[in-house]
DNA sequence: ACCTGAACACCGTTCAAGT
DNA sequence: ACCTGAACACCGTTCAAGT
């Protein structure tokens, strides 16, 4: 490693790929913007890289690549899995719309493979894995695109409490007859934490999981066996 | 209604970008496409319309303007909530992209109307109830976005079954010792139907949720009442 | 083998000018 | 009040030409 410092290379094109997103968000990745910092024509980038999805994939992919599963129960590592996505997410908000834009099917595939290790020591029955597993990732796509939204609808100077405020004041004004619920739950939406949020989600699908699982059968049952 | 024939409108232009999209996906829609279909000049729907973003959202909008929440049971109901956009989804694929990017909050502000109504007649604690609604509708969103996802990227003239065989046959072809997951449910990749896929992960939710708040306090308790 | 950079075929959006 | 359509400021991608 380390050769190379001049010339072009997949590595550092990546690499600069994801400290232009950091910096100026999913629109500020342009294959202009890209061969200048890079100091090369801009054609130059398709040498290394076939095209800008792909370059978005491997972006992703990179920032990804850290993604665990420590943790003394299984509980516990399908939690730490969930964590480090949202932890990434969370430093890298672009990486929320990728992953729900499923071109990093790689990506996808590694987290699934980690959850669904954890969900097989958690002792569900064969023909339900697939199943768990793909909930659990379901949700986290859901959460990380909700996420990725948000800080997109942001940027214009204004924080992330301000919005959530205004989106409580919001709801909280709601016509009572047709929005009962969001009414109710305004001083929730106001006082919530994001990562709190996100596990009792992971937590709740898991408690469903680990019930399902011991009643012996699910509902849809004569799939798994034939 | 039925006036205005001729003119331009808002609600003649956003059926006419949901003609669009139908038919020739999310890429289709173009102010010049749309406005070649409308007889008209490219700048003159900014006169009903603020922007791309606005029309996108109109038109998802009312693609989902049904979702309704008919059952006798709340479990029923959120199954009901939860099929309606996932056939919604399944007839204008398109809308799953939309969905996942948040850019109408109107829309996703009444699904998680809905599906708060439905668990709060399932006797979810106040405390718990902003939480439990929104894993379901994240998981939701999760699945609109990867549903969309796979709409883009068959196109190509393969069917789906065609590209879930090749991806289930790659699962199965994985390193054993990095992927065993992946390895073992390669069939129920393969077999898998995508509604049930669906329904089975919102009855885990749903069992989750019973559970949690039939054990009185969830593990993050102290933080409802004060 | 790798890089340059002009050119191509698009975009969303604006805006003077029309009716 | 509403529409026209040329123009602006961008895109991703290609490709002859260079080294």
């Amino acid at each position: 490693m380390a050769r190379n410092t001049d010339g072009l290379s997949r590595e550092r094109i990546v690499e600069t790929a994801v400290e232009l997103l950091d910096s100026a968000g999913e629109s500020g990745l342009t294959f202009r913007a890209l061969s200048a910092r890079l100091k090369t024509g801009a054609g130059a980038i398709y040498w290394h890289v076939a095209n800008k999805d792909e370059l978005l994939a491997a972006a992703t992919d990179g920032a990804l690549a850290g993604v665990t599963a420590a943790g003394r129960t299984p509980e516990e590592a399908i939690r730490a899995v969930a964590i480090d996505v949202f932890d990434a997410i969370d430093a890298h908000p672009w990486i929320g719309g990728q992953l729900a834009r499923l071109t990093s099917q790689r990506t996808t595939l590694r987290i699934l493979e980690r959850l669904g290790q954890q969900v097989q020591a958690l002792g569900v029955p064969a023909e339900a894995l697939f199943y768990a597993a793909s909930a659990l990732l379901n949700y986290i796509l859901g959460v990380a695109g909700q996420n990725a939204a948000n800080a997109r609808a942001q940027t214009w100077g204004t924080t992330r409490s301000e919005v959530i405020g205004a989106e409580s004041e919001l709801w909280a004004s709601l016509d009572p007859a047709e929005f009962p619920f969001a009414r109710a739950i305004a001083g929730q939406l106001r006082d919530h934490d994001d990562r709190e949020q996100f596990l009792a989600g992971i937590d709740l699908i898991i408690a469903g999981i680990k019930q399902t699982s011991e009643a012996g059968t699910t509902q849809t049952s004569e799939s798994g066996i034939k």
